[in-house]
DNA sequence: GTTCTAGAAC
DNA sequence: GTTCTAGAAC
């Protein structure tokens, strides 16, 4: 491929100016055609905060744009997200994608996998320092990035999501674990894997296993609860925020 | 990925 | 009777 293109999306085109307003997409690019181009990045669903009156001009400029979250996904669209959007699992939830065509994790090995690994954890970081700065009313929000083992769309993507998983997308428990079990490989972890085993590549024994990860009974993320169904662990997320939410408001006193 | 629904669970 | 899951079809 060309070397002077970017190799990665731009984090920045994730968190963008619109309308006046900050927005934050969660974005995810399906490369269903494996032959096809990498599109440009494009919207997913807006959740952005219509009472919040800090913005400023540029995502550039040196006082950094107010990112608020405090309305949360459950509350943004009553209507299913058109083509090309997809849904968030958690308050925030973003994707970071490679520009060089790569299917899947398990296709990663030697140095070109670990050198797209660390090019997306740093990209990755920096979007994670944004985040942490840019979301003032959700200070509290805990991070992990990861990819799923055995992804539903190819063109690798690696999540960075809040551990809060209030969404109202959130509807199966295949959701719930393949966010919350070793279904999930935390980047830190499959940098590791891959330097030590210098390919990231499953055997099929292997994939089943992960697989069968999906259909664990239901955990809290958070403690040991764990609840008879889905609607009873939402509900249950639902408390773990209000209750981090409060203790924060507490803490700034 | 989504919608639909039988039947299990309560 | 109502809620919920999970598999099939799309
Ligand atoms: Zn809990």
């Amino acid at each position: 491929m060309a070397g002077r293109g970017k190799k990665f999306i731009d984090a920045v085109d994730v968190v963008r100016k619109q309308d006046g307003r900050i927005d934050l997409f969660n974005t995810i690019l399906a490369r269903k055609d494996p032959e096809a181009q990498i599109p440009a990045l494009v919207s997913g669903a807006s959740i952005s905060s219509p009472r919040s009156p800090k913005v400023s001009p540029s995502l550039e400029s040196n006082a950094p744009p107010s990112v608020s979250v405090d309305q949360g996904l459950s509350r943004s669209s009553p209507s299913p997200p058109a083509e090309g959007e997809t849904v968030a699992f958690a308050k925030v939830h973003m994707l970071v994608i490679p520009r060089t065509k790569v299917d899947k994790l398990s296709d990663l090995s030697g140095d070109t996998g670990l050198n797209i690994l660390l090019e997306l954890q740093e990209r990755a970081d920096w979007l994670l320092n944004r985040l942490k700065t840019e979301t003032p009313d959700v200070p509290f929000l805990e991070y992990k990035m990861g990819f799923h083992i055995v992804p539903s769309l190819v063109q690798l993507h690696l999540h960075v999501i809040s551990q809060d998983f209030c969404s109202a997308s959130l509807k199966n428990k295949k959701h719930w674990n393949s966010f919350t079990t070793s279904f999930f490989v935390e980047l830190s972890m499959a940098i590791e894997k891959i330097k030590r085993d210098k390919t990231l590549a499953l055997s099929s024994g292997e994939r089943k296993s992960f697989e069968d990860e999906l259909k664990r009974p239901l955990e809290c993320n958070q403690c040991s609860v764990r609840p008879s169904n889905l609607p009873a662990l939402k509900k249950h997320l639902e408390q773990h925020f209000d209750q981090r939410a409060k203790a924060w408001r507490e803490s700034q006193k």
